[in-house]
DNA sequence: CGTTTGATGCTCT
DNA sequence: GAGCATCAAACGG
């Protein structure tokens, strides 16, 4: 029947690609995920944990499967996936999703979006079109009475998924970090 | 079409 | 004070 159960507390280089296709929840709305992103710990020169734990970062060094949420650009909001042994500072940033569902609420959510795909094909679309912000921090997606809760089954393989560099970074651009389903018009950017 | 630029506020130095 | 893991509107061809 159903598939495995992904283990969160695996490094964010194997999560990644597995979250390519379990659905994410939250206030507004669900979405089939179809792009993410990897961010290791200190190891990592891009990670918001490389500088070790901050007020801000302090919910990356906590168990896998905790929301982190952060404020980008003053007006966006980008939510990741805690992974890794705890302490570590690991995550898998949601890059893109394909709505699932009812999608009444999430339009509300963006009211800018003009087609159907401005509605998540991106971290900060993505945030507005769920409801997902900084008052969902620290929160854990595996917790069922969560606000913002994964799906933790994987999911039949939907086509080929891509590996490839990350996106909008000053360091680290060569890190092929970024996984997306080739298949997918939700993808961000090619 | 494609490329450039302005918005906007928190976080860490 | 500088720099953002972004987005959308304003340009130019």
């Amino acid at each position: 029947m159903g598939g495995e159960v992904i283990d969160l507390s695996q490094h964010s280089t194997i999560v990644a690609p597995a979250l390519i296709g379990p659905v994410l929840h939250g206030p507004f709305g669900s979405g089939r995920i179809v792009e993410t992103e990897a961010y290791g710990g200190a190891e990592d020169p891009a990670s918001h944990a490389a500088r070790g734990i901050t007020p801000r970062t302090e919910p990356m060094f906590g168990p896998a499967g905790v929301l982190y949420v952060y404020l980008i650009y003053g007006m966006y909001h980008c939510a990741n996936i805690v992974t890794g042994p705890e302490g570590d500072g690991q995550a898998v940033l949601i890059r893109a999703l394909e709505p699932v569902g009812d999608r009444s609420a999430m339009r509300r959510g963006r009211p800018k979006a003009k087609r159907e795909l401005d509605l998540s094909n991106g971290p900060g679309k993505l945030c507005q079109a769920l409801g997902i912000d900084r008052g969902h921090d620290g929160l854990n997606v595996c917790d069922p009475a969560s606000a913002v809760r994964l799906e933790l089954r994987e999911a039949e393989a939907a086509g080929d998924v891509v590996q490839t560099t990350r996106v909008g970074l000053s360091v680290g651009q060569d890190t092929p970090w970024r996984w997306y389903l080739d298949a997918s018009p939700w993808v961000s950017t090619r």
